[in-house]
DNA sequence: CTGAAAGCGCTTACAG
DNA sequence: CTGAAAGCGCTTACAG
């Protein structure tokens, strides 16, 4: 009794690696066959048997190897989509997630989040070695090593607010947006206006920042400067104040309304009749009243659901309309800000 | 060449469940290690092995099993923490879910989630059979069958805003937070007030309940209704200025700030001098002005991450202080409202 | 370069 | 009631 209790007690403290069925097997003396039953909950076992099993389980501290499991039953669930956020997120993005989601949820998958952290190639290794059935891509660009390791494991994905011509894309006209800004200032009769923007240089940015700029130019309107600040509502409220109060504008564009946040509330504890537009309409701009060019993060959520579903369940796989390229419009939102 | 073809096409007809290794390995007329190979790019191969090999790779439209895969290498992430979210969830819920996520996505584990839906029973199937080291339960109970799931499984979990003497679990104080917001009214001047909660009736709203008339007691204040209501802006709205028009009172303690919304636009739009409070403080709630019971989302979503790793991790595993039985105090915010 | 075999940790008929 | 064996789909030394 005391060499079987130190005989456990040794394998508890050697065994670095998980315990398996074949360890309780060895232990207990009975058959792995048994021991699975046991564990499962049979009733084809003597509680006598039962109860000597369940003492070797609990002392090794047993967990079932859930992929053992999943591999000889069969049963494991095919139902998770995967997403991979890019490493900075905006509220937008937390939006398009919510819509991925509930569509997600009413199709009847899962949801997996990944997010691009420092270790680029980590993440990757996380995503190989996951299990899931498809993947939304969020925002930005896979690299071609990155690609070809999905290609490899024939794993499916879509882009979601980024485009690429060869791959699946669900995405906004964002050259389209920024002419809907320059249009705005315009109507509120600027003349001298500026960007604000990210620091992250996307497609997105300069895509809407040429859009901006085109506007601009067909309507004869001065681009007095751009400037790239990080995310940061206080960040963009120091420096709208000080275009404010040291520069002679009239009008702001904002990259995204996490920043025009910022800028909005400079513009109202100074008093300022500068025009100011954001863009995204995330929550918070109905609430404070900020005029922005609206992309329905809902929308193109529930798309790129129910696109990755498509594909996945194969239902799009032999037809010609594939890779899937959709781009959806913006539209002007006027709050009078 | 013909026949090679037809065998290829009705195979890939016939079998209904997916192409494996051997399938090609039969077909290709190559062993099942050369297959292999040439799946995983290995350089110790022919040329025209891999070209033949591959061929017929596609033509059965073959995706490798990665099931398999995990349990041969060993390598599958171990690294997923999941989570069960209610059937609805308020604003509040998805801030706790940014909490959780961001601090996971510091230590380095990737999140997986789950919802109760219309089938309790098939979301607890596709639990059992996915892959994941811990479980968050937010904001509700596990029954016993749920639980004894998870226990055969030895798979952990953690209890959110939600509390059970005998399990993990983090939560804030809602008798407290009900108290906080009887003196909140009186402060204002209010004599008779009502309450307006949700139709669900959770244990979080029952303790909030009592908290709220065990103040109005002790403050002599008159609680002159309790209405139950769906979450909805719209109908709370309407439900609010019903209240305000028809009924002499002063004062409205709503369950929720999802709910408090609309019946501080209904104020608002009467220009009634009713004081209303509602609870969470949501960021719409900073946004517009409304005075709140406010629950940190973030502090809380970030212990959960924080307690299921270690647990996980079995750091706390052999220590007396398990379970673990955290309670947060809410604070009072007070914007005017 | 390629094949045959062993093995990952588990379940499940099949015999006793 | 229990054990021995086959097998889930894959990888990987080990021989050729």
């Amino acid at each position: 009794m005391t060499f079987f209790t130190a005989v456990i007690i040794m394998i508890d403290v050697m065994e670095k690696s998980a315990a398996t069925i074949k360890d309780i097997a060895r232990i207990s003396g009975y058959g792995v066959g048994t021991v699975s039953r046991v564990l499962n909950g049979s009733p084809l076992v003597r509680d006598e048997t039962r109860k000597r099993i369940m003492a070797v389980a609990r002392k090794l501290n047993y967990r079932p190897n859930k992929v053992a499991k999943m591999l000889v039953t069969g049963r494991f669930s095919q139902s998770t989509i995967a997403i991979l956020l890019p490493k900075i997120t905006h509220r937008f993005s937390m939006e398009i997630v919510a819509g991925i989601y509930s569509r997600l949820n009413e199709l009847g998958y899962n949801l997996l989040v990944f997010n691009i952290g420092k270790k680029r190639e980590e993440v990757f290794e996380h995503i190989r070695y996951s299990h899931f059935s498809g993947l939304i891509v969020l925002l930005n660009p896979l690299r071609p090593e990155e690609k070809s390791m999905l290609k490899a494991e024939n794993a499916h994905f879509v882009y979601l607010d980024f485009h690429d011509r060869n791959e699946n894309s669900i995405f906004f006209d964002n050259h389209l947006g920024g002419g809907y800004a320059a249009a705005y200032l315009e109507e509120k009769g600027c003349k001298r206006v500026v960007f604000i923007g990210d620091l992250a240089k996307t497609v997105q940015r300069e895509e809407r920042v040429e859009g901006f700029k085109s506007g601009l130019r067909e309507r004869g309107m001065d681009l007095i400067d751009e400037l790239y600040i990080p995310i940061d509502e206080k960040e963009s409220y120091r420096v709208t104040r000080d275009l404010i109060t040291r520069r002679r504008i009239d009008g702001i564009f904002f990259y995204s309304d996490d920043l025009a946040l910022g800028g909005l509330k400079a513009k109202r504890d100074l008093g300022s009749d500068i025009r100011i537009i954001g863009y995204d309409d995330i929550q918070a701009a109905g609430y404070v009243g900020l005029s922005t060019v609206r992309q329905d993060s809902n929308v193109l959520g529930r798309l790129g659901a129910e696109a990755i579903v498509e594909i996945v369940k194969g239902e799009k796989l032999r037809a010609e309309d594939l890779p899937i390229y959709k781009c959806l419009k913006p539209q002007l939102v006027d709050r009078g800000s």
